[in-house]
RNA sequence: CGGGGUGUAGCGCAGUUGGCAGCGCAUCUGCUUUGGGAGCAGAGGGUCGCUGGUUCAAAUCCAGUCACCCCGACCA
């Protein structure tokens, strides 16, 4: 390709707006131009980091038997109705009518769209297991959109859905999908980690994320610093921990007057005792009715635990009447007296006594103690997980980093299945529902994610398998003939040997292509001078390294497809 | 949806006692240049987000509205 004849409008300044490296890179290199909040062209540069991305997908997907296919963007409310999502789902469904006043939405995921084809063909036990997947534009009506291509509202996923007999073979194909998304990260020249996490609205029991590691990743992740454990904070698992050793425990049960005292720490003040000795008594709505979580003052509570561990589709903070109903006024409500289900956090267990709210208003109360003064329903992990926790895996220590999902692995079950009728005949002769698995990867985001660990202050520096170009060539010294036409005879040689090379052919100064080849990053530029030339020869660079090396006019092809084979 | 902020040329911005709409980059023309985003000379490009109000006069003051960005709850 010759820049002459592509379209290509590098920029030296970014709009205001992009905020992350990736998304200002995008940008500056002209790989992508936004139309709305959260809708991007990706132009010709850009799609082809796409292009190369969705290849490595399909590659490593039909490897462990899936089948490729495509499925509408846009989807009838009927299905949604049926699965129960069509409400479930929130705003983020962009939800719109046709011209006869009948509903529709634009895909954000399609488990229905995949069902309504499994339950129409999948009959017998003989056809299973398939995997069928896509690769397709999503619309997710997103919050708040940002960051470029990284959470954008319109965006190109990769998703592919397993059917299975039972719950052994839907393990086999879980597998498969874990293996092929590692291969996909791994070509990508990504450095990613797999994680524990939780399984979210799409609902299901295992489930695995893929994160890039990234300073500027919008989650975080848990890790051990010992061994390979990790997970999403929702999902990492908090031990118990033991009170300080220092601390000097009451254990007469006494009221205490706390005037202005309203947050935990305002309490550990007043009351001379540390943070961890007072616990907070957090209401919940869980579905329709009200608990209550008792959770040490330095720790935090994570709904999602919560949630699984009650095993209800929801779980939130009450509303203020709803506290006040049951426990007096906010921020005084306690255990004691309590007439609502009382969970207790394992931490929590491990103190001998604790000070509590009064449930009335400026009153706490010292020395209370679990199983004497009131009583557990159920002790659990349902605290967030905290740097410096234990590791349950090998004792280790938590660290937290900070990471991009770019892809996340489901176990569903029969969710979606049993909801939607989807039903095979067994070997046994009896109907079955389907065990299915959902399987993403975030394509776009995949390209964005890739700047974002690959970059200098001169732009990017792609990874070789997902660059737009493989090697760019061009002339130092476009006035200079003899120069020109060697450079010309370079490209012609590349381009026949199927190497991808772009020749910025464009009448311009030097520094401004080795400034645009440097911004957009190919990973091997070529460049000719006088000075190269009267010595044969040509100057091959890779973007990462800041030495060129010279090589004669004949060796070029063969140093480039060493360059490219081994990096 | 809550809190903060911004809308002026393709991009980055300036524009306060209210008085001819500007600068840099980019674009076009010519000459000179040509190994890291060239120099000089010239040219084109605007409904100052939109609507209404105050005023002899509004980019500027007031009201409303829309769009966009940033911080919080979602997700590939």
């Amino acid at each position: 390709m010759r820049v002459s004849s592509f379209f290509l409008n590098t920029q030296r300044e970014a709009p205001a707006e992009a905020e992350v490296l990736s998304h200002i890179l995008m940008v500056r290199a002209f790989m992508i131009r936004k139309l709305a909040t959260g809708i991007f062209t990706y132009l010709p540069m850009g799609y082809r980091v796409i292009r190369k991305i969705e290849q490595i997908v399909r590659e490593c997907m039909n490897e462990e038997g899936g089948v490729e296919l495509l499925m509408p963007a846009v989807q009838p409310a009927e299905i949604w109705q049926e699965s129960g999502r069509w409400n479930k789902f929130g705003k983020e469904l962009l939800r719109f009518k046709d011209r006869h006043g009948r509903d529709y939405c634009m895909g954000p995921t399609h488990e229905e769209v995949i069902t309504e084809i499994a339950r129409s063909y999948i009959k017998s036990y003989k056809q299973m297991p398939v995997n069928l997947y896509h690769i397709q534009g999503k619309f997710r009506d997103e919050v708040r959109p940002r960051f470029g291509v990284m959470r954008a509202r319109e965006f190109i996923m990769k998703d592919a859905y397993s059917f299975d007999v039972d719950v052994q073979s839907a393990a086999v194909s879980y597998e498969r999908m874990r293996r092929a998304y590692c291969k996909v990260f791994e070509r990508c020249g990504l450095k990613y980690k797999m994680i524990d996490a939780d399984s979210g609205p799409i609902g299901g029991d295992l489930s695995n994320e893929f994160m890039v590691l990234a300073h500027t990743g919008e989650d975080e992740v848990i890790s051990c610093d010992a061994c390979d454990y990790a997970a999403n904070l929702e999902k990492a698992a908090a031990l118990p921990v033991e009170p300080s050793a220092d601390i000097t425990f009451t254990d007469k049960l006494q009221e205490v007057f706390t005037p202005n005292a309203h947050t935990v720490r305002d309490v550990a003040a007043f009351l001379n005792i540390p943070v961890q000795a007072v616990v907070k008594t957090i209401i919940l709505k869980a579905d329709e009715r009200l608990v209550a979580l008792l959770i040490r003052g330095d720790h935090e509570v994570n709904t999602t635990k919560v949630k699984n561990f009650l095993r209800v589709p929801f779980v939130e903070f009450a509303e203020p009447q709803h506290i006040e109903a049951v426990s007096g006024p906010v921020g005084f409500s306690g255990p004691i007296g309590l007439n609502i289900p009382i969970y207790v956090d394992y931490s929590v267990e491990k103190l001998p006594s604790m000070a509590v709210g009064g449930n009335k208003r400026d009153l706490h109360i010292i020395g209370a103690k679990l199983g004497v003064d009131f009583k557990a329903e159920a002790v659990g992990d349902f605290r967030a997980a905290l740097v410096g926790d234990v590791c349950p895996k090998c004792g280790g220590r938590y660290n937290i980093t900070r990471g991009i999902e770019v892809g996340h692995i489901f176990y569903l079950g029969s969710k979606y299945s049993e909801s939607m009728q989807a039903c095979f005949t067994d070997a046994d002769g009896v109907k079955k529902p389907i065990e299915m698995g959902c399987y993403g990867i975030g394509v776009s985001r995949i390209a964005a994610a890739a700047i974002e660990q690959n970059h200098d202050e001169r732009g990017i520096i792609w990874p070789i398998p997902i660059a737009p170009f493989e090697v760019a060539l061009f002339s130092l010294n476009s006035n200079n003939r003899e120069v020109t036409d060697a450079v010309e005879l370079l490209y012609k040689t590349l381009l026949e040997a199927g190497v991808e090379v772009i020749y910025d052919d464009r009448d311009e100064r030097a520094g401004v292509k080795l400034s645009d080849a440097d911004l957009i990053g190919y990973p091997v530029r070529i460049t000719v001078g006088e000075k190269s030339y009267k010595n044969g020869c040509a100057e091959v660079k890779l973007r990462k390294n800041s030495e060129a090396a010279a090589v004669k006019f004949a060796d070029v092809l063969m140093t480039v497809r060493e360059l490219l084979e081994c990096e």
